[in-house]
Parts: structure tokens; C-alpha cells; sequence
DNA sequence: TTTACAATTCACTTGTTGGTGAATTAAAGT
DNA sequence: ACTTTAATTCACCAACAAGTGAATTGTAAA
């Protein structure tokens, strides 16, 4: 009774050591880039034997891409939950705008690793298949939201969803990422508790405020 | 006559040495990160003994600190070349976000060295001491724009300066940054002519109808 | 010219580091 | 029980890669 598929007994378990395997080398790279990682670091992180690495994904750079294929799900399955059409256009876009922040906040090593993949011009995930399929919904369920919000005669018309979806992502994205030079050369912490909240805000004022027609207070 | 201070053809020159040591270097780290950058091919790029490295910087790391002190001046000198109080509060936002897209958009190799110091946490930066004081004049002369365009009645009160600086380097940064993984899950090249023009287009766009009371045309 | 010192080269070491061949052992099916 | 296969361990290598001691050579000052 302790074989079944419940069974956490399991000594040897292939898939197990997988995760175990990825979630230790997401650590890894997230904290010291592709170059700075080390598969023996992460062998010892996950407590089991190198080779086992190399018996499941191959080499280095294998590894680091179901790092990111797996990081590309993980979000994609939380954007999924959001259900921004139940919304209101302009609650819709408050909602995305703080998923977004909650997101990377929670999410740290997700955008060390998008960086580090930009480093090495995205050519991990151009060699995935699976990541193409990835595509976001949100691009199309951001531009039906646009198009309502202006139907309804609150918001601006024009607005490329791409780029105002890359806009809210920046806003956030640049914040969290380059905290740490920011707080250095501005001698301000931005990691507070009030310094998130104001950011947060500012986020949210910004682009309201550049697609709703009607801004109320100013 | 070949020996004075105008002379390219001296065979040992320390100084010029070592301003290719850092332009080498820099690049190196720009498209390899810190761990991945190879002390041996800056030598091979620069033509030089890579035993001279050593002697001029001590260590990879005091080189790289070296480099990221060397692009910060360059920035801050370029920054002081803008003059925005010369201009109206509404065409100053608007040099600036040119300014910055411009700016990145000519030294893809700032926003490499930028996510790479943040991946380590800014701790070169934090070891250096003349970075401190290179805090960029730039908040203020953004905070002293934002006063005289609220009492010109033009510009909305209460925008933290430092905020709307991060935002505007947010929007250009994380486009070019994150270009890469961007035009690869998205299927669209983000760096063509015609969508860079469109990108600035859109952040002028989100700024100034962020910051601009009545923003005209809608 | 000679001297002194800085700039540069050479040869080398030491500790990784990604990767692998082969042995071992647990588990699932028969 | 037995067999087969998959999961895991072990021992190991060759190629780096940061860093260095010491020799050498160009240059400027005396």
C-alpha cells in the first residue's frame, strides 16, 4: 500500500527527482545566471548524485531551458486564474496591473531567469517547441478589454495591446530587477513595505491614467 | 617629436592600455555576464598580455567594478549634455524619454552590464566609492520640471520625481532588455524601424498622458 | 649613456567544472 | 522467486580558467 501513486515512500522515483532536479537548478540559475551556475551545486542542493542530472536532461544548457520551460508554465497556469473578462475594463486592467506586481514579487527567480535568458539572446527558447505553444492569451484578452473599455466610451482608442501589456510588465519588471543598483545609486530602499505599496500605486496611476479617457481626480 | 602627449605610436602607454583593458572587458561582460566572461578572451580581444590585466585591476571582479564605474560616468556625462531646464516642462518629459530610449538603444551593453550587476546584487557597485557620489542630477532637475509644469497648470501635483524616472527607464528598459524572449513567445520582431519608432511613440504616449492635465488629442 | 622603473611577456600552477563509462541497486512485471 | 529494466551511485578525466612569480624590454629622467 505504499507503492501506489500516492506514495511520497518511494525511494527511487523518477519524476520525483525530476521536479527535485528543476526546482534546484531554477534556484541555482536564478541566483548565479548560466554561467555562474553550478551543476555541482545543484546536485548537492537537491541531495542527489550529478549523474543523475546528465541521465535526465542531458547537459547544462538542456537543463536550463526545462528550467525555463517549466517557468513559462508556472506563470502562464497563474494568468490563467485571473478571469480578467468578468471584469469591468478598467477593473481588468487594476487587476492585471497588480498580478503582474504580486507576481514577480512572489516570483523573484522568475526574473532573474527571464534576464539571464536574454543574455544569451533567447536562443535556449528558440530551440523549444513547447514554448511557441506558450504564446500568452493575455495579449488577445487585453485587446478585446481595450476594445470594450473604448466601446463603452471610457478608454482611449489605438492602443496596441502588446505594447501596453509590455508597458505594465516594464513598469513592474524594471523596479524589482534593478532594485538593487537603484537602491544603491539613489541611497533609497525601494524594497519596503511602504516603497512597494507607493510603486504599486504609481503603477496603476500611470496607466490609467494614460488609457482612461475620464481620470477623475487629478 | 613622437614621445609627447599627442603620440599614438608609443609602443607601451599604461593609460591606453589600460582604456582598452576596460572597452574589452566591457564588452566581454556585456555579452557573457560576469561568470560566463572569460578573463583570457578580453586578453585575446584587446591584444594584450593577460597577465597586464592583473596588473592594472588585481581580479575579474575589481575589473568588472572598474567597468560598471566607467558606464555609469559615460551615461552621467551624457545626461548633463540634455539641458531640460532650458525647456518647457511638457517638451523637457519628452527629451528625456527620447533621451533615455536613445541612450539604450545606442549602448545595448549598459543594459547587459546593469542586469548583470543586479543578478550579483549590486554588490560591486556597493564596494565602490565614487559611485555614490554619481548620483544622477536627474531626479532633481526632474522634481524642479514637475514643479514649474503644476504651477503652469499644465502637469497633475504630487508625482515623486523618482518614480516617474524609473518609469520612464522601466518602459524603454524592459523592451530592449527582455527583446529577446519577447519577440520569440510573441512571433513578432520588436526591432524593426517602424517598432522602435512605435515604442517611443507609445511611451510618450503613457507618460505624458500620465503627467499632462489635459493631453489634446484622444 | 647609464640607470631606474614601469610596461609587458612568458611559463606555469592549482583548483575547478562539465561531462562520462561502468558498476550497483531498487522496483515492477512475470 | 526471478528477471529485466530503470534509477542511482562511484570513480574518474580532460579541458579549462583564474591567478601568479619571475624574467624581459621599452622609456624617461639624471
Amino acid at each position: 500500500m505504499s507503492k501506489d501513486q500516492f506514495s511520497k515512500l518511494r525511494v527511487r522515483d523518477a519524476d520525483r527527482s525530476q521536479q527535485a532536479i528543476l526546482v534546484a537548478a531554477r534556484d541555482e540559475f536564478a541566483q548565479h545566471g548560466l554561467g555562474g551556475a553550478r551543476v555541482d551545486r545543484i546536485a548537492q542542493r537537491v541531495k542527489l548524485n550529478k549523474r543523475l542530472i546528465y541521465y535526465y536532461f542531458a547537459s547544462k544548457d538542456d537543463l536550463f531551458l526545462a528550467v525555463l520551460e517549466r517557468t513559462y508554465a508556472d506563470i502562464r497556469e497563474a494568468e490563467e486564474q485571473l478571469h480578467l473578462t468578468d471584469l469591468a475594463p478598467a477593473q481588468a486592467i487594476r487587476r492585471l496591473i497588480a498580478f503582474t506586481w504580486d507576481y514577480y514579487l512572489a516570483h523573484a527567480e522568475f526574473i532573474s531567469l527571464l534576464n539571464t535568458a536574454n543574455l544569451h539572446q533567447a536562443e535556449h527558447l528558440m530551440k523549444s517547441d513547447c514554448i511557441r505553444d506558450m504564446n500568452s492569451p493575455l495579449i488577445q484578452t487585453l485587446g478585446e478589454i481595450l476594445a470594450r473599455g473604448h466601446a463603452d466610451g471610457v478608454m482611449r482608442g489605438g492602443v496596441d495591446p502588446l505594447q501596453l501589456y509590455v508597458s505594465i510588465a516594464g513598469l513592474a519588471y524594471f523596479y524589482l530587477s534593478n532594485n538593487h543598483t537603484l537602491s544603491a545609486i539613489f541611497g533609497r530602499n525601494l524594497m519596503t513595505a511602504e516603497a512597494l505599496d507607493e510603486r504599486l500605486t504609481h503603477m496603476c496611476d500611470v496607466i490609467l491614467g494614460y488609457v482612461l479617457i475620464d481620470r477623475g481626480v487629478l
